[in-house]
DNA sequence: CATATACCCATTGACGCCCATATATTCCCA
DNA sequence: TGGGAATATATGGGCGTCAATGGGTATATG
């Protein structure tokens, strides 16, 4: 299985550090699966994370922006300066910088949820009660979750 | 990761020393990771650095630019011109010219940008405002940031 | 000779690496 | 197929190393 999936809540140590549940990790290119890089959801008060390919890609996306517009500025700025990479250590623990835990407003235990190529690190209690609201908007909205998962490429 | 990521603030001591941050000494190429080069930023209070390298990148950029163009010559003369060249001792630390000081205000620290394949130095409050006024213009605009981030290639 | 800068050494706190344990999971064999 | 051994995972903690910072002294450069 090459992508996030499931939901995991892990605890923090007294030295801050969090494993990265098992199966992420082996999501991870055997190759560089010691560096995850993480920043601030967007939409949400969580930690999104992925491994380091993935930062690779999004700078060659930036780099084909005209390199003297404002725009190339902001999304670098954006993207660049916020993200941070850390170390995953050979029992699969890393460290969250302070700034992010204070964003999504993690202490003690950290909820990963699986995203598909990525996956968001939530604060527990935030985390269920946001895949609650999400499923429950989904059906108000009428939206098909039933055709979603049933229909076939 | 060979890319300048995250952001750091350091302090510049009595000597007018400052500690290029552990993992921007990492990006420089093993060779050349004693000596780095500094500009004005063109657009922003703020000064921008990266390995020597790095160099014939930015020429080849400003070569792309319309040759006849006012621009060309703007470019070319604003940043060739005034790039300088620093050492960093062996502990990581080196001296921001005076000038380059002034231009961006930076006094008692300095806020380190990472913007991919290079860097921005700024003074910290100034700093942080701009990464700020960068995210909330690209949000604005409706300019697809989450999509920068998480759309697969 | 005077100022600036490179080199050397020191300190402190953070982090990486290593080893240890308990629980859970898988595997293998009788 | 049941049970025990081997393995993996999450977690705890010791300790050495490194990063950021401070400062003394040699050296260079005008």
């Amino acid at each position: 299985m090459d992508l996030f999936v499931s939901k995991y809540i892990n605890k923090i140590d007294k030295k801050g550090r969090v494993s990265l549940p098992s199966s992420f990790r082996n999501v991870l290119p055997k190759a560089n699966r010691n560096e995850i890089i993480l920043y601030k959801s967007i939409k949400t008060p969580s930690i999104e994370g992925c491994g380091v390919g993935r930062l690779k890609e999004i700078a060659k996306r930036i780099n084909n922006l005209d390199f003297f517009s404002e725009d190339y500025d902001d999304f670098s700025t954006s993207i660049f300066s916020e993200i941070v990479t850390t170390n995953v250590d050979k029992e699969g623990r890393f460290l969250i910088p302070e700034e992010l835990k204070l964003y999504a407003g993690i202490k003690t235990e950290v909820a990963f949820f699986g995203q598909g190529h990525f996956f968001q690190m939530w604060e527990p209690k935030q985390g269920l009660k946001n895949t609650e609201d999400a499923r429950r908007r989904l059906l108000k909205e009428k939206k098909s979750l039933r055709m979603m998962l049933t229909q076939q490429k």
